[in-house]
DNA sequence: CGCCCCGATGACAACGTTGTCTGGTTCCGG
DNA sequence: CCGGAACCAGACAACGTTGTCATCGGGGCG
């Protein structure tokens, strides 16, 4: 700015009024000024900026488990839309699922001072963001709760969603439900257990322990548990997958077999429509829920400070038939 | 900070040292110190520290066509992975396929001070980015070259894909190929119609202009050139397909037609083997892609001055079947 | 003619840090 | 008892901006 400044004759001041766009600079100065910025290449540097102004950063920090994973893509689409909508950047970051790196990301971006953070939880500890939300940072939870803090979440309905789910099954006749998940400790995994077995109760299916399947996460691994589900003296007829990766292995796993058990996922997933027999999901929008978390997170910043909000997004059991295949 | 200071009755300076790990200060001290910023929640000013010690600010811009596209969020991950070996953080940003929004996001990260940029160009001007370049902004440019501006480059090889996907089709008798492909200004689909009418004339397969399709969007678009390219007195057999999105329009357009051309798609996609007939495709990594950029990228930040490289990776045809069937 | 006001510009401090340099103890050896 | 090293701690400036206030002409008005 300074070397602005002496090209073009003026203080540095003026060339902050020019790039600035403040009243009171003479059209010819001003002139001169842009010239010598347009020559220099001159770019102000935001951050000084925004730590002279005090004002925002104008970034938001978004962390997930695996930014490459399509429904959390999906959802960083949405944040960044509506983030886009004022003017603010996005960082994101993977967790992997693993709380020390997800705390690390966290800690780095509060550093960086975010406006806001947007967080798919892992694990169940987040007391270390307290501090950082206590001084003000706002910070909304995605597709999880977090373990021990308050705060705005915005969720899926996974325990009426996976019940509709059995309750289409048992519609179609099936008695013997497996229900395969992620590891327990997992908040979505869980709660769609739970569902499971609240929708068994309510369809009136027998829900049997030794059907059920929690924490596979290779090909190879829901592969083995299958066998055990789909063996035995009384095999399952019918499997609810837990979430799409789940589901895309048990269709890997499932492939080329004669006899295949009816299939309901939760997650809906691309070309899910075109396989044969197309495969019967729990929908919903990984989009709305980006959507929504961002909007709640802007209106902290617009200085909402009513109590923590719940918001729990409907699912929709979309049936393509794998739900009706008999073995 | 200064609050700290207070509290632990040192001055600022000391409470730099302690946030810093510098040597020096006395055990009692620095324990003062700890517990005064422990009962603050006070967390240094990453920006301000930057913008004093002049060094970078430790974030790479990232912008692409689309965050929520599987094939950019994977690329995405690949960015963040190499960037986290270097403690760097990621921006991302969506054009949507528009130059003005390109734009404006590069200006704004330069502007944000970003260690570097890894863009997938929109549009054929990138002008605008010479002077950042210029001023020592490091840009790699992913899946396209820049229109006007000579810089690193990673591209996967979309001539000598098509062409073997044309090949692969030619082998097993067809014809009569038909190619769809994106909007001819989009390198990618100029590159691979090339490919195509390279492939043609290697594989002895007569070239024909109204079997060319460029630009559908949308499944309807896609559905409507189909019927035209499979109807007609000389109907194509078979399909090359430019990309996964028209890729799986064209599913979605063939599905439960009873007789389908042969077809051969760019790009591979999620359960292409588990469809019926799996789908034969031309693999590529955007991973690796990613990948790629940002290792070029990190070693221009190290210092490399070497002229502009330009990166091609390879392509595999992975033969599953939809590239035999006879219509 | 003197006053005031206004338009244009600049000097200076401050945002939250850290690098440099200096000042003050303490402790050792001579 | 003194010189000097070793150790700690603080004062001050600076990073690149912008907010505040002061300065300086010139022009309109009484």
């Amino acid at each position: 700015m300074s070397d602005v400044a002496r090209l073009a004759g003026v203080s540095i001041k003026t060339v902050s009024r020019v790039v600035n766009d403040e009243a009171g600079v003479h059209p010819a100065t001003a002139e001169r000024v842009l010239a010598a910025i347009e020559r220099l290449g001159f770019r102000r540097n935001l951050s000084a900026r925004n730590l002279r102004r005090g004002s925002s950063t104008g970034t938001l920090g978004v962390i997930l488990e695996d930014v490459g994973n399509p429904f959390y893509s999906v959802l960083t689409r949405a944040v960044e839309e509506v983030a886009r909508t004022q003017g603010r950047q996005v960082l994101t970051g993977s967790s992997d699922e693993d709380p020390g790196r997800e705390r690390e990301l966290a800690l780095e971006f509060c550093a960086r001072r975010v406006d806001g953070l947007i967080v798919v939880p892992a694990g169940m500890q987040h007391g270390y963001l307290v501090p950082e939300m206590q001084a003000g940072m706002p910070v909304v939870f995605v597709d999880r709760p977090a373990g021990d803090v308050v705060a705005d979440t915005v969720l899926v309905d996974n325990i009426g969603g996976t019940a509709d789910a059995v309750k289409h099954l048992a519609a179609q006749g099936h008695q013997r439900i497996a229900f395969f998940g992620d590891a327990p400790d997992i908040f979505t995994a869980s709660e769609r257990l739970r569902g499971f077995r609240e929708g068994c109760a309510r369809s009136g299916v027998r829900y049997s322990e030794e059907l059920v399947f929690m924490g596979p996460h290779t090909e190879a691994g829901v592969a083995a548990l299958l066998e055990r589900a789909l063996g035995g003296p009384e095999p399952a007829t019918a499997v609810v997958s837990g979430n799409n990766r789940i589901t895309v292995h048990m269709l890997r796993a499932l492939y080329g077999r004669p006899a295949r058990p009816a299939l309901v996922g939760f997650d809906d997933f691309e070309l899910a429509d075109l396989l044969n027999p197309p495969i019967s999901v729990v929908q919903h929008d990984a989009s709305m829920l980006g959507r929504a978390a961002a909007e709640l997170l802007f209106a902290r910043l617009e200085g909402d400070s009513s109590p923590p909000r719940r918001v729990v997004l409907p699912t929709r059991l979309v049936a393509r038939g794998s739900g009706e295949v008999r073995p």
